[in-house]
DNA sequence: TCATTTTCTATAGTGACTAGAGATTGGCCA
DNA sequence: TGGCCAATCTCTAGTCACTATAGAAAATGA
């Protein structure tokens, strides 16, 4: 058995953020020591090994919570599961897209100060500007 | 003068988002009407435009806050502002790179679903298992 | 046995808002 | 001038996904 340490340790989830999984309700609530610690098997560290990876691919408590819920019932199909996969993937391509625009503004702003004072600084001149910009955000 | 609602209109920033600017000191605490409500002028429309610009581009309140008290010296070097704009265009790349691994992964995982039932579900083992991954995040 | 480390709970803070309650003010029409 | 309703006011709490802190209890190693 491992302690939260041990866990944390092992999945590099950090161990506040566990016990905040736990309160959240994704993941069961740990067995206990005679002294009232928590102590994890391998199917807990699995588990927080998923959350894990689903965080990190961007997925939302939310979401994940309804991963877990579908994953304990193996029976059905498994369409909801590649839904909330797709709207992921959607998500993640609107946020490239819309970075991409600013990157490409920032960059602009960026190298282009042409003034050595604040007074004339490009910087500035065009934050306050919207229309000195060249594609719409 | 303009109302709370007038600037909010012609800013496309919400009234309470108003407000929290102002508590934030991102704008100056505003001129008030004789029933104490907020009257503004152009000075302040602009000021709002430019703290909207920025957040659009992803600047932190704290960093925009520091591009108005360099505004406030208009004689200094304006090397802060170019750095600060130039820190945000890294940030912005980064995301996108990030991103963009996620992307990747989330693309694969979405479209290979072989089996019809959660317990063959593809989503559901990916998420399980990193070492599934292409790419390393 | 003692000291150090780990863990426990509970609460508050983060950033950038958003939502709601309940009270006041402003503007318009008759 | 009165009445009405929308707009505004302040204040508090909620959002998301944690992170940090405090003070107490448990576990571990010398």
């Amino acid at each position: 058995m491992l302690t939260i340490g041990d866990l944390s340790r092992k999945t590099g989830v950090k161990i506040p953020t566990i016990r905040y999984y736990e309160q959240m309700g994704l993941l069961d609530a740990a067995e206990r020591s005679e002294g009232n610690q928590r102590r994890y098997a391998a199917p807990e560290r699995e588990r927080l090994s998923f959350i894990k990876h689903a965080r990190e691919l961007g997925l939302t408590i939310e979401a994940i919570r309804e991963l877990i819920d579908l994953s304990a019932h193996p029976e059905r199909p498994c369409e909801e599961a590649d839904r909330i996969a797709a709207e992921q993937l959607t998500a993640v391509r609107e946020k490239i897209e819309k970075l991409r625009r600013l990157e490409k503004e920032l960059k602009r702003i960026a190298t282009r100060c042409a003034g050595d004072q604040i007074k004339d600084c490009y910087v500035i001149r065009a934050l306050a500007h919207h229309d000195m910009c060249e594609s719409d955000h």
